[in-house]
DNA sequence: TCCTGTGAACTCATTCACAGCC
DNA sequence: GGCTGTGAATGAGTTCACAGGA
């Protein structure tokens, strides 16, 4: 079967073939049958040569003097990033961040279903968010026994996360994503994915002060993420 | 004044430095007085000589074959952060994600403050939330006027993140966090930090196929954020 | 001896510039 | 002519290794 060539992806790229990916559903849901490098980026907020980079890694894929078509380009990335079988995932801490991401829409269409929601708290235990119903934590290990899940998202409070975490692995889940305020320490071969919404915060405003507060020191920005010009 | 010398502050470092506040704290209330460069990477999940380089943009701060003062490298980094001076925050869309983020004690804690919250829907506008009311969206130029916020974060469909953009910059707002799921276009001057939710798991399941889905092609993995061994 | 501070080496990522094909 | 594919050049960020002070 002829594979694309098996050749490296950095992660960096992995994470923009999901943004174009993305782009691409919009495009041809607009009727669109062709894209250039350049509109391509532009509509993801990246360097044209860069997204022609990124591409490159899953072999050629586009027609020289003419783009790429729509529909070829988004099967061929679909597939470079795990074609389109249903992910389940356990989600563990259904507060408010918890319980906005266990019926965020964006999670559905990319192929991602929770299927066990966790908590310790009573009150929360027993209600339905997002169509399941929330489970007590001390049935973590028979959650994911039953579903199958291999990722984790864990949304508890910092104290407990390390521990939430040790308990996903013992089960065998290799790929976490960790939005408590702490650094999980795994063993190797689990990957753990840290979203510290604070920190983004912190940056822009960091960003912000050094612009007006202390002219002298200038911080050397990206250019921004948009196309700032 | 002894404003520590003016050097440049990579991105990357004050993103951590954001965190090695957040660990400084937490052993600040566990009376701590002293920590070495190794135990504060290690909580903060970075390599101990990073650490080192990173602390070494704001001047020499620690007392050599001891350590780090706690409070006192809390006190430098708090300062090169910002101070603690109260940060006005508007945020735009009160979804589940917005309404999570709304009261996201994470942020108070490190003086981001929520003055505006405003959405389109009628059923949610008139609402609490966070202890604050919700309003219509077509006060916010009003209400950005009124709260001198700085900082606007953005928790709207994709379809209308761009134009909620230009009304926030419109308006004197120079940084912008980004939720939704489209590349927005700004002004030089303009700071967006975008936080995609869904390209995280997507990389996450990227990472997770590449283990044992097809063993032969092997991305080049950072080391796990944890101290995976 | 211990641990910080930092130049130097290295790895990873982005950008450029142009060759190649339609 | 136009746009892709990609080696080469540049730049940013991380790690190493050791000098230097308590």
């Amino acid at each position: 079967m002829p594979q694309s060539r098996p050749r490296i992806i950095p992660e960096a790229t992995v994470a923009r073939l999901a943004v174009y990916l993305r782009v691409l559903a919009g495009l041809a849901d607009g009727g669109r049958s062709h894209v250039s490098s350049g509109e391509l980026a532009s509509a993801a907020g990246v360097n044209p040569a860069g997204l022609r980079k990124d591409l490159s890694y899953l072999g050629p894929c586009g027609v020289r003097g003419v783009g790429y078509s729509v529909s070829g380009l988004r099967d061929r990335l679909t597939d470079a990033l795990g074609g389109e079988r249903s992910r389940p995932c356990v989600l563990i801490g259904i507060g408010r961040l918890g319980s906005a991401l266990a019926d965020y829409a964006g999670f559905a269409s990319r192929g991602f279903e929770f299927v066990g929601l966790l908590d310790t708290d009573p009150a929360t235990v027993g209600h339905r968010v997002g169509g399941l119903q929330v489970r007590p934590v001390q049935e973590l290990e028979a959650v994911v026994a039953e579903t199958h899940a291999t990722i984790g998202v864990i949304t508890t409070p910092a104290e407990v996360a390390q521990s939430v975490c040790d308990r996903l692995v013992s089960v065998g889940v290799r790929s976490i994503l960790n939005f408590a305020p702490v650094a999980l320490t795994v063993p190797a071969g689990v990957d753990v994915r840290k979203v510290d919404l604070s920190v983004e915060l912190q940056v822009l405003a960091f960003l912000d002060q050094q612009r007006d507060g202390t002219p002298p020191l200038l911080a050397p920005l990206r250019p921004a993420q948009g196309v700032a010009r």
